[in-house]
DNA sequence: ATTTGACATTCGAAATTCCATATATATGAT
DNA sequence: ATCATATATATGGAATTTCGAATGTCAAAT
């Protein structure tokens, strides 16, 4: 991941709310992130294709839904940058993740792996 | 300095260099950096205007020259970012401390306070 | 006072980025 | 098959960013 690359991710408003809020929350579906940004599906879909095309992001569906989380090849001074700048700015995203937890119907997740159903 | 703002200035190829540069080397004049990145003046003049309009970074004229330095009251997660891309991608510069390197008639710095002077 | 070298600024064109709207695809339920 | 929900993509235009070229400013030296 060239620094380059990163930066310009970062340097748009929703995608950098997505990435914070994804390093936060480990992982997050489409219409969890529709809510959390209060912003319309296809511009949060427009900005995850991008950061998943960047390798920044992966992705996973599960039944209907499609859950988005850090790439797990992810640089780790990429990763480094990711954690600081949340932990530094936790202000930024108080009313995102407000908006995140007063959403009803939240889609369950199911583990990839657990006991009972492998 | 709001993340964002940050990001943006450091989503520039050119902007990324002076800074990373500035950070390796404490201190560098408009030459210089012209010299290491191989670009026109009004181009790193331009550039520069907009580190120091964000605060990120500031300057000191001494004589015909005008040197620049991280703004000494730039946050310190800001600081932290611009330190650990640097230590992640030394390579990245390599080619262009290879041109300050060879510059030949660098200026002079004058402490702004050594014993001999004040 | 003029010149010279270092740096800053302005302006229009070109390139890039961003968005809203419309449309397409995929999955699960009926 | 059909429909509803969730997500993805395509398109065209608006807004922003970037650049080169020309010009302006400042300080030191003659």
């Amino acid at each position: 991941m060239q620094p380059l690359a990163l930066f310009k991710a970062l340097s748009d408003d929703t995608r950098l709310r997505i990435l914070l809020l994804i390093v936060q929350e480990q992982e997050l579906c489409v219409c969890e992130l529709t809510c959390a940004l209060g912003l319309s599906q296809p511009k949060i879909s427009r900005h995850l294709a991008l950061l998943r095309q960047l390798g920044i992001l992966s992705d996973r569906r599960q039944g209907q839904w499609v859950f988005y989380q850090l790439h797990p090849q992810l640089d780790d001074w990429a990763l480094t940058i990711l954690q600081q700048t949340l932990s530094a700015n936790q202000a930024l995203l108080s009313h995102n993740q407000q908006q995140l937890a007063q959403m009803g119907d939240r889609p369950e997740r199911s583990n990839q792996c657990c006991i009972a159903s492998c």
